[in-house]
DNA sequence: ATATATTTTTAGGCATGTCTAAATTTTTAG
DNA sequence: CTAAAAATTTAGACATGCCTAAAAATATAT
């Protein structure tokens, strides 16, 4: 068996990045899109993807962007797995509430134990989502994958079920919090506004109007 | 209310090392000691020294060791706190084996969440002892003390009972683990021998010799 | 008391991960 | 097609936290 070289908690968060902005690492990234997520400047991120081509964790052409190895992606995916297993023992366990456990996963996320993952995971029940309708990968990488749409793209006059959120900000989560719009929730599309893109649905016998911006952050799934 | 500069991962274990060397912070340790416990070269201690000073931690005067000031006992009881916490939960909800706890409590005890820390206590019953048998802090900085002593301070034909121990090595633990020498086991202290210091002790009905290096790490009370 | 040994500090160097400013390559627009 | 704009990389710098080697202070032993 090889042995995996240490990978850096700083390491850890550029794998991350380059795999969820490049569509689950499929596709390739640009080093200004790493920066922006990072929140870094344009050369730091270069400097790193040497130290990660280097590693054979990315592949890097100069001026073309760095696309995820299957070493680099399958790390990416123990991140992301033990970052969402964290999310569901805090919300579960320790009553956090889903707009407050961002912050403490990403820093438990890079704790290294592979025993400490597959008790967590065994001690949560091996859940399939996190409180935000993420899946969550299993100990081999695999996750569920649902035929989920944004509000943004749904049919007028057609009936959904909230399954998830694209931005897991706190400031997102609170206005679904503000209107019981949790996750699980049915919900009827009525109407588009074509002006501003916003969307009236009505959900729990209340009807609301959400902005554009709002539909481009919640995902449903048609029932 | 004053705004805390942050504490890196290193001048933590720095802080929790200076406190365990001092007797819980109230003693002068020298840098050597420091050195041997961190595993880390004197002249790297000094520089720490001089940082931690910078940051009003410790009280530094050259050539003459370091103490603790009340900020900086206060933040190593809320590192050995969140250290103690894990453990527990290590143990009784993730199965893990007290021998095999502390690397992964080393890294969970950096993670900055005073909410985390606060809801994993209620979510263990605020525990008052780790699985070592070691106190944990509440979220105040108070903790129990016991009259314990070293097996190797007892007296012969007594009865103890065992309450702690002071090395917690996984070597240690396991050879307590090998004669189910576990927490809260009643012993009675048979006899000493005087030329190696070892000890004859009965428990659970079987007789062991251990020797003066076991006694020396072994903490009971009497009954 | 003084020479030797030990401890501690200083000085200078190195790797990590970041930055700014300048140079280079690629993309876009006229 | 070429000039300007944008993206990317290079070069050089800095803070952190560690190191080695040498100097300084303290402790120990005869």
């Amino acid at each position: 068996m090889y042995i995996c070289a240490v990978i850096t908690l700083s390491e850890e968060n550029y794998l991350k990045a380059i795999y969820h902005l490049g569509k689950r690492g499929s596709q390739s990234v640009s080093t200004n899109a790493i920066a922006r997520k990072i929140k870094a400047k344009a050369s730091s991120v270069t400097d790193m993807m040497k130290k990660l081509a280097e590693k054979d964790l990315v592949n890097h052409k100069k001026y073309q962007g760095v696309k995820l190895t299957e070493d680099g992606q399958a790390h990416a995916i123990k991140v992301i797995r033990k970052h969402r297993l964290w999310e569901v023992f805090l919300v579960e366990k320790l009553k956090f509430s889903w707009d407050e456990v961002h912050e403490v996963a990403e820093q438990l996320e890079h704790i290294k134990s592979e025993k400490l993952t597959q008790q967590l995971d065994a001690f949560l029940g091996f859940p399939e989502r996190d409180p935000h309708g993420d899946p969550i990968p299993d100990k081999d990488g695999n996750f569920a994958v649902t035929n989920k749409i944004l509000l943004s793209e749904a049919e007028v006059d057609t009936k959904y079920t909230c399954v998830g959120v694209k931005d897991s900000s706190a400031d997102f989560l609170k206005y679904l919090n503000k209107y019981n719009l949790t996750l699980g929730t049915e919900l009827e599309v009525l109407s588009r506004e074509d002006f501003d893109g916003s969307f009236s649905i009505r959900f729990n016998n209340i009807r609301l109007n959400v902005s554009k911006d709002i539909a481009a952050n919640l995902f449903i799934k048609p029932n």
